[in-house]
DNA sequence: TCCAATTGGGGTAATTAGGGGA
DNA sequence: ACTGTCCTAATTACCCCAATTG
C-alpha cells in the first residue's frame, strides 16, 4: 500500500495522509511512556497528543506523533 | 538513533518505540535505593540518571539504567 | 454466539514537579 | 555538595461498570 496522491486544480500531484502508518492502540502507548491507558486518553483529551477515532469512538494514536514526543515533542 | 520495538495486540513485534523494557516510576526508584523520590528527582536533573518524559513532564526510568547503576554503574 | 482482554467515562486517593529553606 | 522536609498545583493510578475489540 502506498501513500494517497490528491491532484490539485493546476494538475500536480501532492502526498496526502500515510494510511499505511501503523496505529497504536492507548495500551500500547501507555507501555512505551510507562503510564495508565488512562493516562494516554487523558494526553488526547487535553491535546497533548493527536489521536484518530473508531467509529466507535475509541481512539488510535499515530506512530510518528508519538515518536515526536519521545523525542521532546 | 537506536532501534526500537512496538508490542502490537497479537504480541509480534514492529518498528518502533522500545516497549520491551519496564519503565520505572520516580517513587519505584526511591524505594530501590532507599532515598526520597526529590533525589531522585535531582539525580535526574544533574545528568546522574536517563530520563523518559512523559508529555506531562513526570519522569520515568529505564530499568535497564537502573539495574546498570546497581552494577557499579 | 460466546469469550477474554481492552477501552471509555466518572469519581476519588495517591503520586509527582517545582520552588524554597533546613 | 548532598539530602530530607514542607508546600501547592498539576498529574496520575485505581476503583467501578458498560461497551468494544478480536
Amino acid at each position: 500500500m502506498s501513500p494517497l496522491k490528491v491532484v490539485t486544480p493546476d494538475g500536480t500531484f501532492t502526498t496526502g495522509p500515510d494510511t499505511t502508518e501503523r496505529l497504536l492502540t492507548p495500551g500500547e502507548v501507555a507501555r512505551i511512556f510507562g503510564v495508565d491507558p488512562k493516562t494516554v486518553n487523558r494526553w488526547a483529551l487535553t491535546g497533548r497528543i493527536p489521536s484518530v477515532r473508531t467509529p466507535s469512538r475509541q481512539r488510535r494514536y499515530r506512530e510518528s506523533d508519538i515518536r515526536t514526543l519521545l523525542n521532546g515533542g
